[in-house]
DNA sequence: CGCCAAACGAGACGTAGCGTCTCGTTTGGC
DNA sequence: GCCAAACGAGACGCTACGTCTCGTTTGGCG
């Protein structure tokens, strides 16, 4: 990305404000540049659809602020993965960024690599704490054991099929330390 | 749906076709006129998008074709859960379902229209044939229960993360069996 | 400091799909 | 066999597309 820095920061500035107001759909290029105060060539040369400006500019946006994921670790699994839940549920119900991961998943058969991006920079971290914190209480299938604590937490995001109550996250959370404890 | 029969089926084979060919964000509702050779008017009539045609069209063909789950008991759980998870899985991976799914749930928090119909239609038949085999083999929570099994199927179609492989099904149903036999 | 190439803002350009509309022309139910 | 409702066709102005060509900053290097 050779854009200048603070062209980028008026990009990114542009597409959050206008996601906002006219949602992932009513996202056009034409309207970034505008907003941005920049021309079109300059947006072209960098990014090639709103939603990946969109993309670029949450993901910039959640790097300034943390980086990674710790591993918490207080002892009992069933605390720690409810902490592991609890982030990755913020991430999923906050709108903006539920909106464009919405689409981009849709997308990812058309445009695989915009979906690698999301993968990398912000689902990949999240499923290694999990696994990382599977394997250190000594489960074996650290894989399957995160997409069984995860797996839910995406279906009710996805389909909203209801809410993410305290109650259905202690259950949910239950249920999976069941599964693995042999 | 007022549209007179034979020209809603001309539409629907129209936009199976057309969503073969350039997928479903070059579905255009001028192309699917043209193809049906229709009216633009008596597409936007009934429908008021293309993936809304492309929703009924599918929709209609498995109606069509079965119209409802059977809940099978062969008197081993897990032997009844992967034929379910199987349903499941062809659904998903079938190519043009995969794309209308994905593109569904994307628009679901700005259209809950379509996806209350996928839900209504498709999705909820399929919980439910799974709810009723858990509560058959006498799981109290059938609710939590269908979700576990059900959400790292999504997961993983989602985010392909990996292959619907024998192994990693046999894996998935074996967890989800342990998780609720207490 | 002054230079110069690269990046930039602005916007013109032809194309395509949008959603609405107005035409005649089927068509099927009474 | 009649007549209103539904239809096929396509014109209309509009918006966004992606490419392009302009001058104009701008920042690094001598």
């Amino acid at each position: 990305m050779s854009v200048r820095v603070s062209t980028r920061d008026r990009v990114h500035r542009a597409v959050l404000e206008l996601v906002a107001e006219v949602g992932v759909p009513g996202l056009t290029m034409e309207g970034v540049a505008a907003r941005a105060g920049a021309g079109k060539q300059t947006i072209y040369r960098t990014w090639d659809s709103p939603l990946h400006v969109l993309l670029d500019a949450l993901l910039t946006a959640s790097q300034d602020a943390d980086g990674r994921v710790e591993v918490p670790d207080t002892g009992d699994l069933a605390t720690d993965l409810r902490v592991l839940v609890d982030g990755m549920v913020a991430e999923l119900t906050d709108p903006p960024s539920d909106a464009m991961m919405r689409h981009v998943v849709a997308l990812l058969p058309d445009r695989p690599g915009l979906g690698e991006e999301l993968q990398e920079r912000l689902l990949r971290p999240q499923v290694a704490a999990i696994e990382a914190r599977f394997e250190r209480a000594g489960v074996a299938e650290s894989g399957p054991a995160a997409e069984l604590l995860l797996g839910p937490v995406f279906h009710r995001w996805l389909l909203r099929t209801g809410p993410f109550s305290e109650q259905w996250i202690a259950t949910h959370v239950r249920l999976v330390v069941q599964a693995l404890s042999t």
